[in-house]
RNA sequence: GGGCCUGUGGGCUAGCUUGGUAUACUUGUGGCUUUGGGAGCCAUUGACCCCGGUUCAAAUCCGGGCAGGCCCA
């Protein structure tokens, strides 16, 4: 799906209203209620991300949502970076705090106070931790459900290490460990490290995990982050090594967030609602019975039958028995994008079938009854391969060569040369509108000159609107 | 940071200029009926953002507050 910038807006929130993801009257701009159903796909996606991280040998913590000021200011450029959007608490009860406390706009700086006290070692190395919590940042622009939101909820992993080295396997090992979370969603993605004027305040790089929308824009689902030891020098994060001599640990960090739901929303829905990756939809098939007068005992005993047998398969399926009309229900389902319908009237009892639609391709067909659990699993799978390969599909069409800034498409991710100078960097962005997503993590193979400066390159950058 | 606009049942909306019983659709609830793509009929619940002012009378006019949206830097 491809639409202009209003339309996507409007379809946007109409879909979260609608599909009960999201209920955005809640009385503070950009904080928004998790509704049910847009809770149990955040809470899918969680415990994917949860048994990603703890099958890497992460340990899952928790820390306090503030952060005294005092910690909060010791690293120069993360706090340059965050002061102008974090809520400041500065009163309790009647009296007028002392020291302030920052609500957590991100947690490197809760955090690493405490690893200077657990980091003594080198055996305590590597340190591997995340958390899954909400953090607070006060967005002044215009906010949007899952996309721009003033209360997030997402994950961050926090890994200490001996070395720069380590620390470098650390961000291939979270590559990896992204590129499994993305399946299960079936999202594409670039990995593009950012500008040193768009990097994370206080990184030493930044790797962006950006993904494109239907109206162009790009979307940035995550990073990963190496910090060098910027962060274990004022925080004072030291190590004994085999020789006994003390040293910095080196750090990264990688996170993703809710943005993750809206980018789901965005690269899968359609002109009927929402399309749920099997991979995390609450309920992965709905099962509408088709009742007459004569045949609604036996067709309800039938659906209740198959359920159970769904479910007992390790299927998440739910039986639709309300009392109303098929048809009702179809769009009722297509709108929070239930992968796979399953029909069963007493036509499909006498023929020993179940009737489905698919909801991504609105492929229709029957599966034996006496398959229906392998079937349904098997639908899912092609399913789910089919979103990714679609997505793909659309992301790279949508990447565009460009060698002069004459009639620059504004719906496409521009790939072009760039010398890598600050000076012809902000030149583009400045005079094109366009922001500088980075150059490609991955070395690809580029030859071209610079679209600024004409000084030849051999590697290309992108840039795109973004959201 | 500067400017503009808007708040009416759960949702969407008419009424506001020119003050006088608040409108339609949708949703919710109960019933009858129906069920292979949003059926129909009957009954019914439900609202003028808050505070103050003007007035015989305020959804409507005025002031302030709160909330939301848009545009520009």
């Amino acid at each position: 799906m491809s639409l202009k910038e209003d339309d996507f807006a409007d379809w946007y929130l109409d879909v979260v209203e609608k599909a009960g993801m999201s209920d955005k009257r809640y009385p503070i701009k950009g904080m928004n209620v998790w509704t049910p159903y847009g809770w149990k796909v955040m809470r899918f996606i969680d415990a994917y991300i949860r048994q990603e991280f703890d099958a890497t040998g992460h340990d899952e913590v928790c820390f306090p949502l503030m952060i005294p000021e005092t910690e909060f200011a010791k690293e120069k450029d993360h706090i340059k970076g965050f002061d102008e959007e974090v809520y400041w608490v500065t009163h309790a009860g009647l009296n007028e705090l002392d020291v302030r406390l920052v609500v957590r706009p991100t947690s490197e700086t809760a955090m690493y106070p405490m690893f200077s006290l657990w980091v003594r070692s080198h055996q305590d190395l590597p340190l591997k931790t995340y958390q899954i919590v909400n953090t607070f940042r006060y967005e002044t622009k215009q906010t949007r459900p899952f996309i721009r939101v003033r209360e997030i909820h997402f994950f961050e992993s926090h890994t200490c290490h001996v070395s720069e080295e380590d620390a470098q396997c650390q961000v291939e090992e979270d590559i990896q460990i992204l590129e499994r979370i993305a399946k299960q969603i079936c999202l594409p993605y670039t990995l593009l490290v950012r500008t040193e004027w768009d990097k994370f305040p206080g990184a030493h790089y930044t790797v962006g995990i950006d993904t494109s929308m239907p109206n162009g824009r790009t979307l940035q689902m995550g990073s990963i982050h190496h910090y060098r030891t910027n962060f274990s020098i004022p925080y004072n994060i030291t190590y004994e090594d085999e020789n006994g001599e003390h040293k910095y640990v080196h750090q990264t960090t990688f996170g993703m967030s809710e943005r993750l739901v809206g980018a789901l929303i965005g690269v899968h829905g359609d002109d009927k609602g929402l399309v749920m990756p099997p991979g995390i939809a609450p309920y992965q098939v709905v099962i509408i019975p088709i009742l007459s007068k004569k045949s609604a005992d036996e067709v309800s005993a039938a659906a209740k039958a198959l359920g159970d047998q769904l479910s007992a398969g390790g299927i998440r399926v739910k039986l639709d028995d309300r009392d109303d009309r098929p048809g009702s229900k179809y769009y009722d389902w297509e709108i929070k994008g239930v992968p796979l319908r399953l029909e069963l009237g007493a036509r499909d009892i006498e023929n020993k079938v179940v009737s489905f639609a698919r909801r991504d391709n609105a492929e229709k067909g029957t599966i034996a009854i006496s398959d229906v659990v392998p079937g349904v699993k098997m639908l899912l799978d092609v399913i789910s391969e089919e979103m990714l390969a679609r997505a793909e599909e659309v992301q790279r069409s949508r990447i565009q060569d460009v060698d002069s800034v004459e009639n620059l498409p504004q719906d496409k991710i521009l790939r072009f040369g760039w010398c890598g100078s600050d000076e012809c960097g902000h030149k583009f962005e400045d005079e094109q509108g366009f922001k500088i997503l980075g150059t490609p993590y991955r070395p690809e193979p580029y030859s071209g000159k610079c679209i600024i400066c004409g000084k030849p390159v051999d590697r290309p950058a992108y840039a795109a609107h973004t959201m």
